[in-house]
DNA sequence: CCCACGACCTGTGGGC
DNA sequence: TGCCCACAGGTCGTGG
């Protein structure tokens, strides 16, 4: 669901709450997620205090006063939403409204001052767990990731060394979070469409001045929708509750049917299933 | 290495 | 109105 600019939204709604803050009450309403939570997930987090939270391609990462971090993942349908206690309260006990959405509401985080952050995720495709904190670059969720787009690191001669002699489209291997991590179906598809690179060209075979022109457009794009707050297709909201509203400025995803955007371009936005995934993409100027 | 396909799980939207 | 099917932002695994 999220890819990086929604998970990167959250990051900025979650952090103002998180960040020094001790976490004075945890709640696991059921025993599993996409994988089951770490046994002791309650107690090990239970007054430890979040440092930092951080993000690694589509994961957040909550550093912790304590060896792990508290690592998670929103999967298709993941969802934070930040609340305050209404009514008076003792210090220390606060009251809630009930969460809006009880039937998903997974994961409950309280706060000292008393900020609660909720996790909702219907399709229980998220995950969360604690990680050793000192060894988390080698946990295999991490070690074979490739860089950030919006990192120095990722550049055209990357895309070059990952593409040479691949014969698959630039579509399936940009999706590929060991090439680059971050992307996903939308941000893929709107990124090709922008360079006018078709999704079905062997990667191979691309030069390199266009996978120079890709690696802007990918940088270009995440950057946009980030400042948008996201995409909100069905649930995506911003921890706030706000609709991220990056979704009418695709250009491609979710645009089949409808005139290709690029200057001089004709064509029609044409969906295609390519390896189990639709793909958007203009078959008349994406060669 | 490539692809096709299925699995995980639940909800929604479109077509009839 | 109601039902059924296709499809959904991600990842993981299998088998040809």
């Amino acid at each position: 669901m999220p890819e990086l600019p929604e998970v990167e939204t959250v990051r900025r709604g979650l952090a103002p709450v998180l960040e020094g803050r001790r976490l004075t009450r945890v709640e696991a309403r059921r025993p599993d997620l996409r994988f089951p939570l770490p046994v002791n997930f309650v107690q090990q987090l239970t007054g430890a205090t979040i440092t930092a939270l951080d993000r690694r391609a589509k994961y957040l990462m909550a550093r912790l006063d304590r060896e792990d971090t508290l690592v998670m993942h929103l999967g298709m349908s993941g969802r934070f939403e930040i609340d305050r206690p209404e009514g008076s309260s003792r210090p220390g006990e606060f009251h809630y409204a009930p969460p809006v959405d009880a039937k998903h509401a997974h994961v409950v985080f309280e706060v000292e001052g008393g900020a609660r952050v909720t996790y909702y995720d219907p399709r229980r495709f998220g995950y969360m767990a604690l990680v050793n904190t000192a060894t988390l670059d080698l946990h295999p969720w991490f070690a074979g990731l490739g860089p950030e787009p919006l990192s120095a690191a990722f550049t055209g001669a990357c895309l070059r060394a990952a593409f040479a002699g691949r014969r698959q489209g630039p579509k399936t291997l940009l999706l590929d979070q060991r090439i680059v991590a971050g992307l996903g179906n939308i941000y893929v598809c709107e990124a090709l469409n922008r360079t006018r690179i078709s999704p079905f060209k062997p990667a191979g075979r691309i030069a390199a001045a266009r996978l120079d022109a890709l690696v802007a457009n990918v940088r270009a794009v995440l950057e946009e929708a980030i400042a948008a707050g996201g995409s909100s297709l069905r649930d995506f909201a911003q921890t706030d509750g706000a609709l991220g509203y990056f979704q009418h400025r695709f250009r491609a995803y979710d645009r089949e049917g409808q005139p290709c955007c690029n200057d001089g371009c004709r064509g029609i936005i044409a969906r295609k299933v390519q390896a189990g995934r639709s793909t958007f993409y203009c078959p008349v100027c994406q060669r």
